[in-house]
DNA sequence: AAAAAACGTAGACAAATGTCTATAAAAGTG
DNA sequence: CACTTTTATAGACATTTGTCTACGTTTTTT
């Protein structure tokens, strides 16, 4: 069956049908996004939200000096976007771009809406998504101002083994808004113990 | 009129007659905070989240050397709580306490999931303040993985003038991840421009 | 298979930040 | 008012992290 399908129904409390589903997903184009190919660039409004069907996508910032910030990485079943930018209408910070080859669902706000509207089963995964990201960020933002480097890698491994097999380590580093050395340095006392 | 009145009208796209609005207050418990005292200790689990009426209060987790890290501050008009535990039923990590003399309104998980279904209005307000929210914690995520020390102050005065005025420097050092010490130096140089 | 790019580690040094102690002013308390 | 607590700053020093250069390995591309 298809990702999406088996997606929703492992997360909403009511089942949809395989009939239903066909008019679900016709509100999505599919689209393939090759490596280093973007999804968003900095600048741009984030028309589309993407449900990532196959690859790893990442979301970054650019510094003044051309740094990039790893703001988040994805993988399968996940949704890649800029929420700030696609719900207010205004231009993205962050560039968002294939790490893999991808194949991505994209749907655009006002579908979104209408689907909430059609299927009450997509809202209520909506919200849930939404409370767990809540949860989610208060949780690296807990880390992220309270944690050495060294116990924020070492929760990362543990809540997010998937992302390293996916991602080398100095794109974990900036994830973790360390430098690659400083990762490289942490795993070898890490290594020690 | 009730703060939390205005509060709900000012956000909703259908408007609450005071008459709704008594059946509605029913459900929140008034509750008054003295300075220091407590809304959430760690390990407890979070029954009530509260609507601040008035006074500030701050939510912070404690490390292992007995450290305070401030991971929110609030004001009127904010919702003090740990979402986590709140929706999880599990135990908190965090503190919540008043940093001055509280009134609050507190409510329960079934009283929300309650009013949420009556009052559609109250529905849709909760659904943008996490919307509002998941892009609040993005930007800080964002900020602080990264920018210095002193663009992050800067960021935080120009975003939350008002928490300046409610709370020492040593708790926003703290809430940006920073000590005290590093916030005193970073004022100093940012004092020269 | 050869060449190029990406990756991980290392070491030397610099910069940022933390730690600690001290001090003085300001605010809160009885 | 006198006393205590809180707050902000300062300086000396330690630690962490960043920066840069280099090198060998692995992976990707041609």
């Amino acid at each position: 069956m298809h990702p999406l399908f088996n997606y929703i129904n492992r997360y909403a409390s009511s089942l949809m049908s395989e009939k239903e589903f066909e008019g679900f997903r016709s509100h999505f184009s599919e689209k393939k996004i090759k490596k280093k190919q973007y999804l968003l660039q900095e600048g741009e409004i984030c028309k589309y939200f993407a449900f990532i069907v196959k690859g790893a996508m990442r979301k970054y910032y650019i510094d003044e000096k051309g740094v990039e910030h790893i703001v988040n990485l994805y993988i399968e079943n996940w949704w890649a976007g800029d929420r700030e930018s696609f719900v207010m209408f205004t231009p993205s910070i962050y560039h968002i771009d294939a790490w893999e080859d991808c194949e991505v669902l994209l749907i655009t706000r006002e579908s979104i809406l209408e689907l909430c509207h059609q299927f009450p089963a997509f809202n209520e995964l909506l919200l849930k998504l939404d409370e767990r990201n809540n949860i989610a960020t208060q949780r690296r933002i807990t880390s992220s101002i309270s944690f050495t480097a060294e116990k924020r890698y070492a929760d990362f491994v543990d809540c997010h083994p998937y992302f390293l097999r996916r991602f080398p380590q100095h794109i974990i580093a900036s994830y973790l808004g360390i430098t690659k050395d400083t990762l490289s340095r942490v795993r070898k006392k890490a290594l020690k113990k």
